[in-house]
DNA sequence: TGCCAGGAGTTAG
DNA sequence: CTAACTCATGGC
């Protein structure tokens, strides 16, 4: 059955929240003459639309919060307001009103930053489809056949031969190893929910093929570490054109400057920082 | 054809 | 601790 959440109060874009590249755990479908998006998670499908102020969504199996996956206790107007120190971020928070950080769950988070290097969007939400398609658990709801994105254990037996199959190349080997790691609890998700910010960091990088960039937007889009501040390539122009007082190329001491001026929600400032300097203005 | 993509690991300075 | 080189593959 289907329900709805009222969004007067609580602005989201789903749009450009799920579009804009931060997420591979969700999948843009058409029904019923309207665009949703549908994600499979924790023996659960969830899919979700919007229509104006309102977002309706459909749950199959154990329920998948909304609230939750998409972030809606957020309190924009709060994390705008600490945000807006100059006319770039006005611009680019004005421009994408209701975007939000999502919230995804650790392993396929950190699956698609890894075999994210050097690649294209398109191309690593194509590799997380295979991944579930060939080693996730399939869930069946009304006909429809749906994959659970495959858990460590799993992965961590598939031959480094047959994940280069999925075309990731180089990263196999990183992406077979590090799911060993994680199934053997070298790393461990409650461990990590336990640190402090940096003190993740440095934990997640222990994991191979996670350098600060990647162990960044596991903790910013997994963990919730609002005050983390992935930089790639793009950000790093934006930062060096719009910024240069703040601009460094050392990646620690880059990120460190963009923390202590945008403070604990830096990670929402790169967030549209990223997307308004990709796509609304030239830089 | 050739160049490069939302980086990380390794090695040498 | 930094810089330079390498790492496969697909897409344009």
């Amino acid at each position: 059955m289907t329900e709805a959440i009222d969004l007067t109060d609580r602005p989201l874009d789903l749009k450009k929240t799920l579009e804009c590249g931060q997420t591979f755990s969700w999948r843009k479908i058409r029904e019923d003459e309207k665009t949703k998006y549908l994600t499979v998670r924790d023996r659960g499908v969830l899919k979700v639309w919007q229509e104006g102020d309102i977002l309706y969504y459909d749950n199959y199996g154990k329920g998948v919060e909304p609230r939750e996956v998409l972030r809606l206790d957020d309190d924009l107007e709060e994390i705008y307001g600490g945000l807006e120190k100059d006319g770039f971020m006005e611009r680019s928070v004005l421009a994408n009103h209701g975007l939000r950080i999502v919230r995804d769950d650790f392993f396929p988070c950190l699956v698609a930053y890894i075999t994210s290097a050097q690649m294209q969007i398109p191309r690593i939400r194509r590799v997380q489809r295979d991944l579930e398609r060939k080693y996730g658990r399939p869930l069946r709801f009304g006909g429809e056949e749906y994959y659970e994105f495959p858990e460590p254990e799993k992965l961590a037996e598939v031959s480094e031969d047959e994940l280069k199959n999925l075309s990731i190349g180089y990263r196999a080997k990183y992406l077979k190893k590090t799911a060993e790691m994680v199934r053997d609890g070298v790393v461990s998700e409650g461990e990590l929910e336990e640190m402090d910010y940096l003190e993740a960091r440095e934990e997640l990088r222990k994991l191979s093929g996670v350098g600060n960039k990647v162990a960044d937007c596991v903790l910013l889009f997994s963990f919730g570490f609002l005050e983390a501040f992935p930089i790639d390539t793009w950000v790093r122009k934006v930062v060096k054109k719009k910024y240069p007082q703040l601009y460094d190329k050392k990646y620690n001491k880059l990120s460190e400057n963009m923390r202590e001026y945008f403070g604990r929600y830096a990670g929402y400032a790169q967030e549209y920082m990223f997307y308004f300097g990709r796509n609304c203005e030239d830089i």
